[in-house]
DNA sequence: CGCTTGTTTGATAGCTCTCAAACGCCGTGG
DNA sequence: CCACGGCGTTTGAGAGCTATCAAACAAGCG
């Protein structure tokens, strides 16, 4: 028996200014908390949604983290992205109607459960909510960009630095430190993100560890210089 | 002076069911295509919008094709895709009401012009058309997704092999040969596009031509045996 | 015909993968 | 309290794929 679907409380979540709620009027925002529903918390390696199944709701992330994933012809995952509080999960079921991904938590988490059906009708009844939507989904797509750029054209130690680059700036936005944050994800996870292998994740991290710019103690990262970080990712070299 | 900027003609348009109006009745379309206008053609090289440039129009392809890329801060292009007949420019600009990304004419083409703040108007008044805009953006969502494994997990000879039969699906939903057809994009593209180099481009086609799986002329291509392309692509094997 | 641009082909170097083994953390159970 | 085993991670050595560099080749155009 599901037990905490209880309605979201949109007003109060200070998570709203990153959500969906951002831009709308308080009583828009009450109208949207009224189809919202919390879903009971999941554990380690819970599957929020599965890939291939009838997508009928959108997820926003409460609490915790999650990591999505494709699977191939072979049956080996894929990750495709992690999820962090504010993020809106299950956007690339928009097309067929069905998750073309699944998508498990990474630790204990929480999320908001939005009908689909219902954040349609809301949508045609609140302008600024389709706003908001568009600008999710385009945030989906620039982002998704990065990561083909990251992909098709950065190194090994490159992609370890904007890893680590992108991590710090999305806690950042949520108010915790940009410098000091633990990896709630595998190292298998990071290195399949990234495209290498989990070796190389971990011999990445150990030259940066080793030139100072980042201390590693398990899944504890901190940044000693954000800088150097950047400069890694972007060496802002002028030759064509 | 903008010469062609008449009304567009969705009704007419037998792109129509790959594109926005795709499920909307003929009224909705008459009014969907009293906010579209046709821009005058472009040439080869000619650019559709620039990155960083204000978002006021989403664009539809009504001929030709065009390639979207990103520059880095090296001032590098890094493709993002392709697009043909029927598929919509300038999502990307959704996020923050800036293109992300440059878009250039690959061949002379023709584009529709949809001012986004009357398509978001009209997306409140036809539900059928926000549904569609929602559709095209999961879309473009799983499409970057796919080129996200792709780049992340795939061999030279798999990108290759992956691209072609993309193109061939894309061109055979447009009632075009699904085996026969050819590039607008040079080597050069289609390397940058998948992540390696001109010279493995080279290669690869021509590995692939020795095999006599394809026929290359210049840009013409002939694909000979479908099935053992989608086999390079998905070997299918059970190990784990 | 010569120039420019784009493509193909060849030889070598280098980055990352693969395979292998050791290490560390952490739970369980004696 | 300590031994043990499982899991995840780190480290090392070698191979392989692709990039890099270089040059030849083809096509388009004045």
């Amino acid at each position: 028996m599901e037990l905490a679907q209880v309605k979201a409380s949109c007003p109060d979540c200070r998570l709203s200014i990153l959500c969906l709620p951002f831009g709308l009027q308080p009583h828009e925002i009450k109208q949207l908390a009224s189809i919202v529903k919390n879903r009971r918390p999941l554990q380690l390696n819970d599957y929020l949604y599965l890939q291939g199944e009838e997508c009928l709701h959108l997820y926003a992330v409460k609490s915790g983290s999650f990591r999505s994933f494709i699977l191939n012809t072979e049956g080996l995952e894929q990750t495709i992205g992690f999820y962090l509080p504010g993020e809106i999960m299950g956007l690339d079921a928009l097309q067929h109607g069905r998750y073309s991904s699944s998508t498990i938590a990474l630790e204990t988490g929480s999320v908001c459960e939005v009908p689909l059906s219902r954040l349609n009708e809301l949508c045609g009844q609140i302008p600024g909510l389709q706003i908001q939507l568009m600008r999710i989904l385009g945030k989906e797509i620039t982002s998704d960009h990065d990561q083909i750029v990251l992909l098709g054209h950065r190194t090994a130690k490159e992609r370890m630095a904007s890893f680590l680059l992108m991590l710090s700036r999305r806690y950042g936005a949520l108010g915790f430190s940009n410098t000091t944050f633990n990896l709630s994800m595998r190292r298998q996870d990071i290195a399949n993100f990234l495209g290498i292998t989990i070796e190389t994740v971990s011999r990445q991290l150990a030259e940066l560890s080793k030139q100072g710019i980042i201390t590693v103690k398990q899944r504890g990262i901190q940044i000693n210089d954000l800088q150097l970080l950047t400069i890694i990712v972007e060496p802002c070299s002028i030759h064509d």
